[in-house]
DNA sequence: TTGTATGCGTTATCAC
DNA sequence: GTGATAACGCATACAA
């Protein structure tokens, strides 16, 4: 089933079907009727391929997300899922990359294939060898998080350091001296991931500031991490009265090891952080805790590399979010354990 | 970049250039070292879409999903991972289509514009548009989940029924007289969403095997429902001493509801179920589940895939997986409450 | 061992 | 208002 069928059928020639789909020049009414009832009853649509070679794009978008082997976080399913929305809002289709290797054929196909229009990066590191690759092969891409030096690149990302301070900020101002940072994992951080060390840089910043003692931990991304780490925490540092946290997968951990310690929220201990919204309100009690707006960044990051797409020269363009911290009742005035 | 710049800095012609890369016909070691160079040194890939339009396949699976704007289950996003990973050991790229509304523009894009190879679908009904769709137009497709009656095509999926039908001889075993199935939202199961269906026709006919009263209850997929659910259950079912749940997202809330009812598990209460591993593991305590193997049934899917599309006339398969039972420690004797 | 020619299905330029 | 035709980049049957 392909143009020239439906030319033949319709008694046309092809250039007129191909004119009718594309409305790009005036065909009088009873022809495009007639072609339009001949496409619509063999339900005839235009070959992908061929019509991406011929146009030179392909109509999709690359999603670069980590490795299959880990499960995804919920940020991390937040941000594939409002890329795929707002691509689909587009028309456009979003071929999946899930890389994180070194060598990665998935990830070249994309690159140098010419297998998709643009690429949407997650998960990305520091210094990140994709990054660098996507540029020289002058692939059209946005960055979900940024490198160390995202200056000439679209990128779009939440800015950690704010948040984690102002989390900071919060709790000095409830009295609280000792308070401690629960990252993501050891092994995150020594690859470099961009919210981790800059989560920490905010936070080493802000306990300087208020002249806070700070301690911080890795926590890996689960339950089980989350308990080991908090009850870890709480024998080593009997001091601390207060955590924030970016590592929203460790929260029902912790909550179970200050209930194993017998300490309460907020009474005994206050919680807060950066989490996706079911994560915070899950928590009891709910979380204060900046809710991270991952259908909003998702649908942005598309709107940036489409415009990335259209006018190959433009000005990269990044925007930095740092949603406000959403008041529940998980902190409150510091009591010394 | 195209194979005949290749072959003119070679100094070759088109062909050869092709040959080198296909292997598909013998090229003297001499010339094929120059070209590889070539190759190598500009780094050529060739154009998939022109590759596609040639071969007549893209390389490419599709994968539908559920519509983006709800948040995937852990099952969901186990069998994406899977299918994905899968995908990638082929050499294979997987195309991402979020369908479930009536008319979506994504899923006809898949279905009729020759996009992709063949399509793996999950989350489907027992009558399902979909299905029907992409078998009159002839794509090759494997479903996770089956519809009423999946005799003719490939399929993998869970069997519910078997399954929830053991946990409730268990808990039969353990003296249990009135038991609870916990089920998935009442709108899923308005729509003839399979598993839920199934769940319920094993729970009803073990209960009435074994003389027991089976009381059944939907609940939504998240937290808050979980301990909305369990406590109301509580509440009307004072004789209920267990349940059985297919709701793995509810089950926190279900722990939750549990403890605020001052009922321990097992002590006072037996819980068990099908779940991914994760949940069941985090639950407290570790609960008494037919673990989903996601990883094999997504491999699997991909596996039964790549058959019918290598042979279009071949016979469909199937496959039901049954897992064990992993006896943790959340269930126990009855005891009334 | 290598080169030439054709066609995959489409869009767009040119001609009428 | 419509038709013929030339690419797009590749793989391969056919020649040499």
């Amino acid at each position: 089933m392909n143009i020239g069928e439906i030319a033949r059928r319709a008694g046309v020639s092809r250039s007129t079907v191909s004119y009718v789909l594309s409305g790009k020049r005036a065909v009088s009414a009873t022809t495009r009727q007639r072609i339009q009832a001949v496409i619509d009853e063999l339900g005839y649509r235009p070959n992908a391929s061929a019509r991406a070679l011929k146009e030179g794009r392909t109509r999709t978008l690359g999603l670069v997300i980590p490795p299959a082997n880990q499960r995804l976080t919920d940020m991390q399913l937040g941000f594939v899922a409002s890329v795929v929305e707002a691509a689909a809002r587009h028309d456009l289709d979003v071929l999946l990359s899930p890389s994180g290797g070194d060598h990665d054929r998935s990830f070249e196909r994309i690159v140098t294939g010419r297998r998709v229009d643009g690429v949407v990066l997650m998960e990305i590191r520091l210094t990140d060898d994709r990054v660098t690759r996507l540029a020289t092969a002058g692939v059209p891409f946005v960055t979900i998080g940024r490198t160390a030096e995202p200056h000439g690149m679209s990128w779009i990302d939440v800015d950690y350091a704010a948040l984690i301070s102002r989390c900071v900020h919060h709790l000095a101002d409830l009295g609280h001296r000792q308070v401690a940072l629960v990252n993501r994992s050891a092994e995150l951080v020594a690859a470099g991931y961009g919210p981790s060390h800059r989560a920490l840089a905010g936070f080493r910043a802000a306990t300087a500031e208020r002249g806070l003692t700070g301690i911080d931990v890795c926590c890996g991304d689960d339950t089980a991490s989350g308990e080991a780490g908090m009850t870890q925490l709480l024998a080593t540092h009997p001091q601390v009265t207060a955590v924030a946290t970016i590592n929203e997968a460790a929260l029902p951990g912790m909550q179970r090891a200050l209930h194993a310690a017998g300490l309460s929220v907020p009474g005994d201990f206050s919680v807060t952080g950066v989490a996706a919204q079911h994560w915070a309100e899950d928590f009891r009690p709910p979380l204060t805790a900046a809710d991270v707006p991952t259908r909003d960044m998702g649908a942005e990051a598309v709107s940036l590399l489409l415009e990335l797409i259209a006018t190959p020269g433009g000005t990269p363009r990044h925007r930095l979010y740092a949603p406000p911290i959403s008041l529940r009742e998980s902190t409150g005035p510091a009591r010394t354990r």
